[in-house]
DNA sequence: CTCGCGCTGGGTGACAAATC
DNA sequence: GATTTGTCACCCAGCGCGAG
């Protein structure tokens, strides 16, 4: 109440002045009966505020409604601050004061209903890991267990959480259930209800298995048959078909790099970067995420040193050396070299994605936007990822006579030619049948 | 001061690829 | 094949900053 687009807390607000945002204009024109207001009157109109919530007797009770006067909004904390959605206003805190909220951690808090999904979660989970007797360390040691998968688990905790709130059961009953598997089952039942992807409901279900197993259950409490029944929907629609698909030559990126390769003064630092990222995944068959948090250094002879970690799979170190090819116009040494060489003297201990034209790093999102720039540039046709060039420098190989072994070791696949077969290997099957047709 | 734009980081769907 | 988890792409709101 009382705001305006700018200064606003909440997706809904009732403005001063006229604005087309704005669930209505004049507060104190309007019933707040059916509102929790979070009101911010300027200071003329405090008393006039005051008598309103005194007359309207808003639902939600005093202990809801907050009241933001000058002093209060000096000390605001997050606590103060509600959102009313949850899932489209943006989280803003510190690492310190995530922190705090946890140790606070409060099965007391009125208003943990309004705390954004992702929090939610993460309390909830760090909340039942304690009440199992695990420490605060141990519950950050599990949770440090995973790379990425936390970040989903602790929405779709969050997701949980809204979901047992609103059938009016209380936090301290989960720690009480006695059979898991009907906890999930229902929940992915109202999922589907309520039309939620399958993705959704198979990450729901992940989540809460985990959760469940954290707190000790068997897996076989945990995965039942009616569940295994209910999960057959969503699987089944999240299975990828195969088919065959078309492929660009890879050829196409080699000579565009071989082009501008003679012209290399004249190339933006976003081309070039592009070009060397290009460069580097085609022959490494390494994945964006992994060029960009590699560590590159030089070696003698005008060898090339690429160090990173696979997170996917392995969960270890990858070492990638790159020795001069005969043609140096499209080999990675050459572009490394002169990629390093743009940069002075004084700054050769930079990170090797270091931007000149923004004093920084480049973020991840500025590489893949790089390798996008050159597959526009050299006419890939749009719609590819950049994991494409890893299918093409596949498929160009296989096509050329590589031995399985040879894929196998140079991919770096666990289910190796499994895995290639799936995904990589793009070449038609048009071949095998041209020499069925013939005579 | 306002507007527009780029950057950020949370969130999510789709896909990839591992383990069970 | 089922399940779990990493990667890619995109969206969105908020913010800072420079231009006007």
């Amino acid at each position: 109440m009382f705001s305006n687009r700018r200064n606003r807390k909440f997706r809904r607000f009732v403005s001063l002045s006229q604005d087309k945002w704005a669930v209505a204009q004049d507060c104190l024109s309007i019933s707040w009966q059916l509102e929790v207001p979070y009101l911010h009157p300027p200071i003329p109109l405090i008393q006039q505020t005051l008598n309103k919530l005194m007359k309207e007797k808003v639902q939600s009770s005093y202990d809801h409604t907050i009241l933001a006067i000058p002093t209060v909004v000096a000390c605001t904390n997050e606590d103060d601050i509600k959102t009313d959605s949850p899932r489209r206003k943006r989280r803003r805190l510190s690492p310190g004061r995530e922190d705090e909220e946890v140790k606070e951690a409060p099965t007391t808090r009125k208003n943990d209903g309004c705390l954004a999904r992702g929090n939610r979660g993460e309390e909830l989970f760090r909340w039942v890991l304690n009440q199992r007797g695990l420490t605060d360390t141990a519950i950050q040691n599990v949770i440090n267990g995973w790379h990425e998968a936390w970040r989903r688990h602790r929405q779709r905790l969050g997701q949980f959480d809204e979901y047992w709130i609103s059938l009016g059961r209380r936090r301290e009953e989960l720690l009480k259930v006695e059979d898991p598997e009907l906890v999930i089952a229902n929940f992915i039942s109202q999922l589907e209800a309520e039309d939620a992807t399958n993705a959704n409901q198979a990450n729901c279900r992940s989540a809460l298995s985990t959760l469940f197993q954290l707190q000790g259950f068997k897996k076989e409490k945990i995965n039942g048959v009616a569940l295994q029944q209910i999960m057959k929907k969503p699987q089944a629609g999240m299975r990828k078909p195969i088919k065959e698909e078309q492929i660009w030559n890879y050829d196409q990126l080699l000579k565009y790099i071989k082009n501008k390769s003679d012209q290399k003064v004249q190339l933006s630092e976003i081309e070039f970067l592009g070009i060397v990222i290009a460069t580097i995944m085609g022959y490494s068959t390494l994945r964006l995420i992994e060029v960009h948090r590699a560590i590159v250094s030089k070696l003698p002879k005008g060898c090339w040193q690429i160090k990173t970690a696979m997170f996917k799979g392995h969960d270890t170190g990858v070492t990638v050396i790159f020795r001069p090819l005969d043609d140096l116009s499209i080999c990675p040494t050459q572009w490394l070299s002169s990629w390093m060489n743009r940069r002075k003297k004084k700054d050769e201990k930079l990170p090797v994605w270091w931007l000149y034209s923004k004093n920084r790093v480049a973020s991840y999102e500025e590489t893949s936007k790089a390798v996008h720039i050159v597959m526009k540039a050299c006419k890939i046709p749009t719609g590819y990822t950049v994991t494409s060039i890893r299918s093409s420098s596949m498929t160009k190989s296989i096509d050329q006579g590589a031995t399985k072994t040879e894929i196998n070791r140079a991919t770096r696949h666990r289910k190796g030619s499994q895995a290639v077969a799936n995904h990589y290997d793009k070449n038609l099957n048009d071949k095998i049948r041209t020499r069925l047709a013939k005579l």
